[in-house]
DNA sequence: CTCCAGGGATGAT
DNA sequence: ATCATCCATGGA
């Protein structure tokens, strides 16, 4: 087990993997325990350090992406995003007071990207679930379908390919809490294991067609693709709404206006949010779910 | 168009 | 302790 330090300037570890984007982390202490893909790794922050702990030589896991790379350090940047200019993205937004004070609370919050399958299954289990919920269906599929690692003393467990969800039915799903989304994971696995559906290849289309793309899939419409786009496609624009950011909007936004429709929100955040919309999305998001007003 | 499905955390009483 | 509410896709 090696232990790095490295440098992590405006950076926020809790809000970045408690904003409701990642739902695996687990904290113990002042750390989180965790998979990076398959990588076993423990997540701590010491001000504008980050210490990273992983297995030396990846020891005991199969060949990786990450041991291609080589660099454990790289894998946990990219992943974590280190290189997002937030900075710059907190310029390009427009300058009201929600999204002001937004930002200024969601300080150091950073969007990850997502390995894209894990992303995918996993929102497709978010729907009309809350995040409590959400991060119980994914530790249930990680424990009964993954690989289990060990990181220290704790247990993690990867999440499991769409290969081997594809061969599971809709009975041992629905062991994990599922629902009815049994059944919408289950055909997606399949599609994914299957090539009929390309997740890695879509990197390539463009915004609108790779919405498409996605919602043809089943258990995913408009609010879990844009999360998929933003989260595991690095799709700043994509902006997902829910309950709580159709809240923020109306009141910040539409101030008392009744019956505003879906269409008429979607081409206001399009229109005014700009090419970092998502990353407004989840300010907003977060600073409203912590401080629960409104309701 | 409306209604409903799974189900555990959360908050109100 | 009990009870209502949360939640966003798809099919009837």
């Amino acid at each position: 087990m090696k232990l790095r330090r490295v440098a992590a300037p405006d950076f926020d570890l809790e809000k970045t993997l408690n904003c409701g984007q990642v739902f695996h982390w687990q904290k113990i202490g002042d750390a989180y325990y965790g998979t990076i893909g398959s990588l076993p790794v423990r997540l701590e922050q010491d001000d504008n350090q980050l210490i990273i702990s992983a297995p030396g030589e990846l020891d005991g896991l199969k060949p990786s992406s990450f041991e291609r790379q080589g660099d454990i350090i790289a894998a946990v940047r990219h992943y974590l995003a280190l290189d997002h200019p937030l900075a710059d993205i907190c310029r390009s937004f427009p300058r009201d007071v929600a999204l002001d004070a937004a930002k200024k609370f969601c300080q150091g919050l950073r969007i990850i990207r997502q390995p894209r399958w894990e992303c995918l299954a996993t929102f497709i289990c978010s729907s009309m679930k809350q995040v409590a919920h959400i991060r119980q269906i994914s530790l249930a599929l990680r424990k009964r379908f993954g690989t289990e690692r060990m990181i220290y003393v704790s247990h993690v467990y990867d999440f499991p390919s769409a290969e081997r969800l594809g061969r599971s039915n809709e009975g041992e799903l629905r062991e994990c809490a599922l629902g009815y989304r049994a059944k919408n994971l289950l055909a997606t696995a399949r599609r994914v294991a299957a090539g009929d559906a390309d997740l890695d290849g879509w990197s390539q289309l463009p915004d609108e067609e790779l919405r498409e793309r996605l919602c043809e899939l089943p258990g995913v419409g408009a609010k879990v693709a844009n999360c998929v786009m933003l989260f595991a496609y690095e799709r700043l624009r994509a902006f997902p709404i829910d309950v709580w950011i159709e809240r923020v909007l109306k009141q910040q936004y539409f101030p008392r206006k009744r019956n505003v429709t879906a269409y008429q929100l979607r081409e206001f955040c399009g229109r005014y949010f700009g090419e970092n919309g998502g990353y407004a999305q989840q300010y907003l998001f977060h600073h409203a779910r912590v401080n629960r007003r409104g309701r």
